[in-house]
DNA sequence: ACATAACTGTACCGGACGGTAAAGCAAGTG
DNA sequence: CACTTGCTTTACCGTCCGGTACAGTTATGT
């Protein structure tokens, strides 16, 4: 990983300035990050930003994905538990962690960075949400295979036990930003987590 | 209700610019909602709005005034219910529907207009946030009554509940953005009132 | 009728935005 | 050593931002 520059030797390292650009646009949103704040937390000038990155829309994308691959690991993690309650349990409980980083801004840069945008950056919002939903997709896939080896009970229905998880982090996440403490975060998933006590009775 | 204006007479109905602000705070957020975005769907010039509502973030203010009194009171009357689980069964679905209105942008105002800001608007964030978590202790609140009358099990943590119940509504909220169905959304919320079932039971 | 008070429209303010052209400068190659 | 290469720096582009000065308009109080 991290092939040296072939020709001309860059004078910074494009991964710590890209974890520098993802604290921004994670604490500030896409659209309050200005590309002042950027390039200053990032230590480099403007036309560096855009020719090691492209755009501003370009770099945010690349900080997603370095986002997904680092930051979000533990979800993927959690879905390597044998169980469906271990799953649901670890994604839960790692999420709290996880929006309440103290080396990171609290939340989610998924929902932090653009939940809403003006008019013209509409398809940043649009990026975030259908990689979310993608996400939970993969969490009812895992729970569907749950279903089909007895895991869970016949009558259970995956998507949206996949899409109350999923609810439960956004929650978490948006209760993270306001100040809530990681301690309180963990006692709400241990109580979402006893809905698993009663699944086979859902209405 | 509706007091005439005593002097000037005002050629728009403040009533109204102040919803047609509160649709494009909602869609946009408050960075992403220009003075132009604005005062185009108010239907009047910039002097006007800030003659009749003082600046933006006076104006932001109170349209989220009005979202409270208006757009939650179905928040207060689920505090009404008789028992706790009717509160918190009234709360998940009808917020469930509070944010998959056909005729207001989807989401809630409260997290859509200012879930992350810029360094300038940093106040707005906060505020929102403050509000929220009062709204949380109201119904921890009306949690602990239901400790006290034995409606719930002695050994329930109010808080804790109403942090769960609050984080699912969050939840919905952000899922809704996202384009999640109102049916899928009360799915969720079915899912999650299972909880009861099993409280005195909670780790 | 007339002055007054309030709101409206136009046109503009300084500043910040995202983005870029062009010159300066350090390293690798002959 | 000149020469190329490519990043970095500086300075700037047009545009839009939130906000306002000023003059025009319109209904009221007397």
């Amino acid at each position: 990983m991290h092939v040296a520059p072939e020709r001309g030797r860059r004078a910074f390292d494009p991964l710590v300035a890209l974890n520098a650009a993802k604290e921004v646009f994670w604490r500030y949103g896409y659209e309050g990050a200005s590309l002042t704040d950027l390039t200053t937390a990032m230590g480099i000038n403007k036309p560096s930003l855009y020719a090691a990155f492209g755009s501003k829309q370009e770099l945010f994308e690349k900080v997603i994905q370095a986002y997904a691959a680092d930051d979000m690991a533990y979800a993927r993690a959690a879905m390597e538990q044998p169980t469906a309650y271990e799953v649901a349990a670890a994604l839960l409980h790692d999420n709290a962690i996880a929006v309440t980083r103290p080396d990171c801004p609290p939340g989610c840069l998924s929902i932090q960075g653009g939940i809403s945008t003006g008019p013209a950056n509409a398809s940043v919002t649009e990026f975030l949400a259908t990689s979310r939903l993608a996400g939970e997709a993969l969490l009812a896939d895992r729970f569907r295979r749950a279903v089909d080896t007895g895991d869970l009970p016949r009558d259970t229905d995956p998507a949206a036990l996949a899409r109350f998880l999923m609810i439960v982090t956004e929650g978490q996440a948006i209760h993270a930003t306001a100040g809530v403490s990681r301690a309180d975060l963990q006692a709400s998933a241990s109580l979402a987590l006893l809905v698993f006590r009663s699944l086979s009775g859902a209405s």
